[in-house]
DNA sequence: GCTCAAGGCAACCATGGGGTTGCATATTTA
DNA sequence: TAAATATGCAACCCCATGGTTGCCTTGAGC
Protein backbone atom coordinates (compact mmCIF):
# COMPACT_ATOMS: atom_id res chain seq x y z
CA UNK A 1 0.00 0.00 0.00
CA UNK A 2 2.57 2.56 -0.80
CA UNK A 3 4.16 2.76 -4.51
CA UNK A 4 1.43 4.24 -6.41
CA UNK A 5 0.58 7.10 -4.17
CA UNK A 6 1.55 9.95 -6.46
CA UNK A 7 -0.45 8.39 -9.60
CA UNK A 8 -3.59 7.84 -7.28
CA UNK A 9 -3.23 11.53 -6.06
CA UNK A 10 -3.37 12.67 -9.63
CA UNK A 11 -6.21 10.24 -10.96
CA UNK A 12 -8.59 10.20 -8.03
CA UNK A 13 -10.19 13.30 -8.72
CA UNK A 14 -10.41 12.88 -12.39
CA UNK A 15 -13.15 9.66 -11.43
CA UNK A 16 -14.46 11.89 -8.88
CA UNK A 17 -15.34 14.35 -11.66
CA UNK A 18 -17.12 11.15 -13.53
CA UNK A 19 -18.70 9.86 -10.36
CA UNK A 20 -22.01 12.11 -10.95
CA UNK A 21 -24.28 11.36 -13.52
CA UNK A 22 -25.15 14.52 -14.19
CA UNK A 23 -21.33 15.29 -14.72
CA UNK A 24 -20.86 12.10 -16.90
CA UNK A 25 -23.87 13.56 -19.22
CA UNK A 26 -22.52 16.67 -19.31
CA UNK A 27 -19.00 15.24 -20.98
CA UNK A 28 -21.33 12.92 -23.58
CA UNK A 29 -22.71 15.87 -24.33
CA UNK A 30 -19.48 18.27 -25.21
CA UNK A 31 -18.13 14.94 -26.77
CA UNK A 32 -20.65 14.94 -29.70
CA UNK A 33 -21.75 18.59 -29.55
CA UNK A 34 -18.18 20.54 -29.53
CA UNK A 35 -18.34 23.63 -27.58
CA UNK A 36 -21.55 24.55 -25.98
CA UNK A 37 -22.75 27.55 -23.49
CA UNK A 38 -23.94 27.18 -20.04
CA UNK A 39 -27.74 27.93 -21.28
CA UNK A 40 -27.25 25.04 -24.10
CA UNK A 41 -26.17 22.89 -21.60
CA UNK A 42 -28.95 23.66 -18.66
CA UNK A 43 -31.56 23.39 -21.51
CA UNK A 44 -33.00 19.42 -21.53
CA UNK A 45 -31.40 18.87 -17.38
CA UNK A 46 -33.99 19.18 -15.02
CA UNK A 47 -31.95 21.59 -12.37
CA UNK A 48 -30.79 25.11 -12.32
CA UNK A 49 -28.40 26.48 -14.41
CA UNK A 50 -26.47 27.27 -10.87
CA UNK A 51 -26.23 23.71 -10.49
CA UNK A 52 -25.05 23.35 -14.11
CA UNK A 53 -22.28 25.76 -13.86
CA UNK A 54 -21.32 24.28 -10.73
CA UNK A 55 -21.01 20.50 -11.92
CA UNK A 56 -19.13 22.00 -15.49
CA UNK A 57 -16.15 23.95 -12.89
CA UNK A 58 -15.93 20.89 -10.97
CA UNK A 59 -15.55 19.78 -14.19
CA UNK A 60 -12.90 22.13 -14.78
CA UNK A 61 -11.25 22.05 -11.85
CA UNK A 62 -10.24 18.12 -12.81
CA UNK A 63 -9.18 19.69 -15.83
CA UNK A 64 -11.71 17.55 -17.87
CA UNK A 65 -13.28 20.88 -19.59
CA UNK A 66 -12.34 24.39 -20.35
CA UNK A 67 -14.35 27.70 -20.73
CA UNK A 68 -14.39 30.46 -22.95
CA UNK A 69 -15.88 33.73 -22.78
CA UNK A 70 -17.81 34.94 -25.89
CA UNK A 71 -19.94 37.97 -25.76
CA UNK A 72 -21.89 37.40 -22.83
CA UNK A 73 -21.95 33.51 -23.39
CA UNK A 74 -19.64 31.28 -21.33
CA UNK A 75 -18.70 28.05 -23.77
CA UNK A 76 -17.61 25.04 -22.51
CA UNK A 77 -15.28 22.40 -24.75
CA UNK A 78 -13.25 19.33 -23.46
CA UNK A 79 -9.69 19.99 -22.50
CA UNK A 80 -7.49 18.11 -25.35
CA UNK A 81 -4.44 18.02 -23.39
CA UNK A 82 -6.07 17.03 -20.08
CA UNK A 83 -8.42 14.31 -22.24
CA UNK A 84 -4.94 12.64 -22.94
CA UNK A 85 -4.05 12.32 -19.39
CA UNK A 86 -6.95 11.42 -18.27
CA UNK A 87 -7.23 8.24 -20.77
CA UNK A 88 -3.87 7.15 -19.57
CA UNK A 89 -5.23 6.89 -16.26
CA UNK A 90 -7.63 4.55 -17.25
CA UNK A 91 -5.53 2.67 -19.65
CA UNK A 92 -3.01 2.39 -16.55
CA UNK A 93 -5.48 0.68 -14.89
CA UNK A 94 -7.16 -0.97 -16.91
CA UNK A 95 -3.55 -2.73 -17.18
CA UNK A 96 -3.42 -3.11 -13.82
CA UNK A 97 -6.64 -4.99 -14.15
CA UNK A 98 -5.56 -7.22 -17.02
CA UNK A 99 -2.69 -8.28 -14.66
CA UNK A 100 -5.23 -9.09 -11.53
CA UNK A 101 -7.16 -11.08 -14.47
CA UNK A 102 -4.26 -13.17 -15.36
CA UNK A 103 -3.08 -13.95 -12.79
CA UNK A 104 -6.87 -15.01 -11.32
CA UNK A 105 -7.34 -17.33 -14.10
CA UNK A 106 -3.85 -18.81 -13.48
CA UNK A 107 -4.65 -19.82 -10.16
CA UNK A 108 -8.64 -21.43 -11.31
CA UNK A 109 -6.90 -23.10 -14.16
CA UNK A 110 -3.88 -24.35 -12.29
CA UNK B 1 -29.11 15.38 -23.58
CA UNK B 2 -30.95 12.06 -23.66
CA UNK B 3 -29.55 9.37 -25.40
CA UNK B 4 -27.17 7.91 -22.88
CA UNK B 5 -28.77 7.61 -19.92
CA UNK B 6 -29.24 3.97 -18.99
CA UNK B 7 -25.28 3.89 -20.01
CA UNK B 8 -24.58 6.90 -17.67
CA UNK B 9 -26.27 4.87 -14.83
CA UNK B 10 -24.91 2.16 -14.97
CA UNK B 11 -20.89 3.38 -14.82
CA UNK B 12 -21.36 7.09 -13.09
CA UNK B 13 -21.27 4.92 -9.67
CA UNK B 14 -17.85 2.80 -10.73
CA UNK B 15 -16.03 6.26 -10.95
CA UNK B 16 -17.72 7.45 -8.04
CA UNK B 17 -15.94 4.36 -6.29
CA UNK B 18 -12.87 5.09 -7.78
CA UNK B 19 -13.07 8.60 -6.97
CA UNK B 20 -11.93 8.23 -3.67
CA UNK B 21 -7.88 8.36 -3.04
CA UNK B 22 -8.39 5.85 -0.29
CA UNK B 23 -10.49 3.49 -2.59
CA UNK B 24 -8.34 3.68 -5.86
CA UNK B 25 -5.64 3.18 -3.68
CA UNK B 26 -6.96 -0.37 -1.98
CA UNK B 27 -8.34 -1.50 -5.85
CA UNK B 28 -4.29 -0.66 -6.72
CA UNK B 29 -3.52 -3.06 -3.54
CA UNK B 30 -5.41 -5.91 -4.24
CA UNK B 31 -4.80 -5.29 -8.15
CA UNK B 32 -1.12 -6.35 -6.62
CA UNK B 33 -1.65 -8.43 -3.82
CA UNK B 34 -4.92 -10.70 -4.62
CA UNK B 35 -7.20 -11.80 -1.60
CA UNK B 36 -6.73 -9.82 1.77
CA UNK B 37 -8.16 -9.50 4.48
CA UNK B 38 -10.05 -6.22 6.31
CA UNK B 39 -6.96 -6.31 8.58
CA UNK B 40 -4.33 -6.90 5.85
CA UNK B 41 -5.97 -3.80 3.81
CA UNK B 42 -5.97 -1.61 7.07
CA UNK B 43 -2.15 -2.09 7.84
CA UNK B 44 -0.66 0.48 6.60
CA UNK B 45 -3.26 3.20 6.66
CA UNK B 46 -3.78 5.95 8.48
CA UNK B 47 -7.46 5.12 9.01
CA UNK B 48 -9.35 3.19 10.82
CA UNK B 49 -10.46 -0.38 10.18
CA UNK B 50 -14.28 0.27 10.46
CA UNK B 51 -13.31 3.18 7.64
CA UNK B 52 -11.50 0.65 5.22
CA UNK B 53 -14.61 -1.66 5.73
CA UNK B 54 -16.94 0.89 4.78
CA UNK B 55 -15.02 1.91 2.01
CA UNK B 56 -14.43 -1.84 0.74
CA UNK B 57 -18.28 -1.93 0.84
CA UNK B 58 -18.65 1.29 -1.68
CA UNK B 59 -16.36 -1.07 -3.74
CA UNK B 60 -18.56 -3.84 -3.21
CA UNK B 61 -21.69 -1.80 -4.35
CA UNK B 62 -20.56 -0.34 -7.22
CA UNK B 63 -19.54 -4.09 -8.02
CA UNK B 64 -15.71 -3.88 -8.39
CA UNK B 65 -14.80 -6.15 -5.63
CA UNK B 66 -15.90 -9.18 -3.78
CA UNK B 67 -15.90 -10.37 -0.30
CA UNK B 68 -15.30 -14.11 0.64
CA UNK B 69 -15.73 -15.61 4.20
CA UNK B 70 -13.10 -17.80 5.47
CA UNK B 71 -12.90 -18.28 9.33
CA UNK B 72 -13.39 -15.44 11.00
CA UNK B 73 -11.64 -13.45 8.31
CA UNK B 74 -13.38 -11.53 5.57
CA UNK B 75 -11.12 -11.91 2.39
CA UNK B 76 -11.46 -9.14 -0.36
CA UNK B 77 -10.55 -9.64 -3.97
CA UNK B 78 -11.23 -8.29 -7.07
CA UNK B 79 -14.56 -8.86 -9.23
CA UNK B 80 -13.52 -10.29 -12.77
CA UNK B 81 -16.93 -10.25 -13.81
CA UNK B 82 -17.70 -6.28 -13.27
CA UNK B 83 -14.04 -5.71 -13.89
CA UNK B 84 -14.68 -6.15 -17.48
CA UNK B 85 -17.47 -4.26 -17.74
CA UNK B 86 -15.95 -0.98 -16.03
CA UNK B 87 -13.23 -1.79 -18.47
CA UNK B 88 -15.60 -1.75 -21.47
CA UNK B 89 -17.25 1.71 -19.93
CA UNK B 90 -13.78 3.36 -19.57
CA UNK B 91 -12.57 2.41 -23.59
CA UNK B 92 -16.32 3.74 -24.41
CA UNK B 93 -15.50 7.18 -23.40
CA UNK B 94 -11.93 6.70 -24.41
CA UNK B 95 -13.65 6.27 -28.16
CA UNK B 96 -15.54 9.05 -27.51
CA UNK B 97 -12.83 10.99 -26.56
CA UNK B 98 -10.81 10.09 -29.49
CA UNK B 99 -13.46 11.32 -31.88
CA UNK B 100 -14.04 14.37 -30.31
CA UNK B 101 -10.12 14.94 -30.08
CA UNK B 102 -10.67 13.84 -34.27
CA UNK B 103 -13.30 16.46 -34.49
CA UNK B 104 -11.26 19.22 -32.59
CA UNK B 105 -7.90 18.92 -34.67
CA UNK B 106 -9.95 18.70 -37.93
CA UNK B 107 -11.53 22.60 -37.04
CA UNK B 108 -8.39 23.48 -35.55
CA UNK B 109 -6.22 22.25 -38.91
CA UNK B 110 -8.75 23.61 -41.13
C1' DG C 1 -12.54 -23.66 28.59
C1' DC C 2 -9.84 -19.23 28.07
C1' DT C 3 -7.73 -15.79 25.73
C1' DC C 4 -6.70 -13.12 21.82
C1' DA C 5 -7.42 -11.42 17.23
C1' DA C 6 -10.77 -10.27 13.34
C1' DG C 7 -15.00 -8.31 12.53
C1' DG C 8 -19.80 -6.54 13.15
C1' DC C 9 -22.94 -2.96 14.75
C1' DA C 10 -24.59 1.41 16.08
C1' DA C 11 -24.30 5.99 17.42
C1' DC C 12 -22.36 10.17 16.52
C1' DC C 13 -19.84 14.13 14.28
C1' DA C 14 -18.25 17.36 10.85
C1' DT C 15 -17.79 18.55 6.27
C1' DG C 16 -18.70 18.83 1.56
C1' DG C 17 -21.60 18.32 -2.30
C1' DG C 18 -25.73 18.91 -5.00
C1' DG C 19 -29.49 22.16 -5.39
C1' DT C 20 -32.19 26.19 -4.80
C1' DT C 21 -33.61 31.12 -4.53
C1' DG C 22 -32.87 36.09 -5.02
C1' DC C 23 -30.72 39.72 -6.80
C1' DA C 24 -26.92 42.20 -9.33
C1' DT C 25 -24.24 42.66 -13.75
C1' DA C 26 -23.09 42.61 -18.46
C1' DT C 27 -24.41 42.10 -23.65
C1' DT C 28 -27.46 41.98 -27.30
C1' DT C 29 -30.83 43.72 -29.93
C1' DA C 30 -35.04 46.05 -31.17
C1' DT D 1 -32.16 53.84 -24.56
C1' DA D 2 -35.02 50.06 -23.07
C1' DA D 3 -36.05 45.30 -22.87
C1' DA D 4 -34.50 40.75 -23.00
C1' DT D 5 -30.89 37.25 -22.47
C1' DA D 6 -26.81 34.93 -20.30
C1' DT D 7 -24.21 34.88 -16.25
C1' DG D 8 -22.19 35.95 -11.71
C1' DC D 9 -22.44 35.96 -6.70
C1' DA D 10 -23.85 34.79 -2.17
C1' DA D 11 -26.59 32.84 1.22
C1' DC D 12 -28.90 28.90 2.59
C1' DC D 13 -30.67 23.81 2.92
C1' DC D 14 -30.40 19.01 3.26
C1' DC D 15 -28.29 14.84 3.30
C1' DA D 16 -24.70 11.58 1.87
C1' DT D 17 -20.01 10.59 3.02
C1' DG D 18 -15.69 9.89 5.41
C1' DG D 19 -14.24 9.11 10.01
C1' DT D 20 -14.37 8.13 14.83
C1' DT D 21 -15.33 5.64 19.32
C1' DG D 22 -17.31 1.96 22.24
C1' DC D 23 -18.87 -2.32 22.84
C1' DC D 24 -20.49 -6.99 21.39
C1' DT D 25 -19.80 -11.46 18.73
C1' DT D 26 -17.29 -15.03 16.60
C1' DG D 27 -13.56 -18.08 15.36
C1' DA D 28 -8.55 -19.80 16.35
C1' DG D 29 -5.20 -21.71 19.29
C1' DC D 30 -3.39 -22.99 23.42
Amino acid sequence: MRRPRSTIAVHAPVFAALGDPTRLRLVAVLCAGGALSTAQLTAGTAITRQAVTKHLEVLADAGLVRDVRQGRERLWELEPSRIDEARCALDAISQQWDQALARLKQVVER
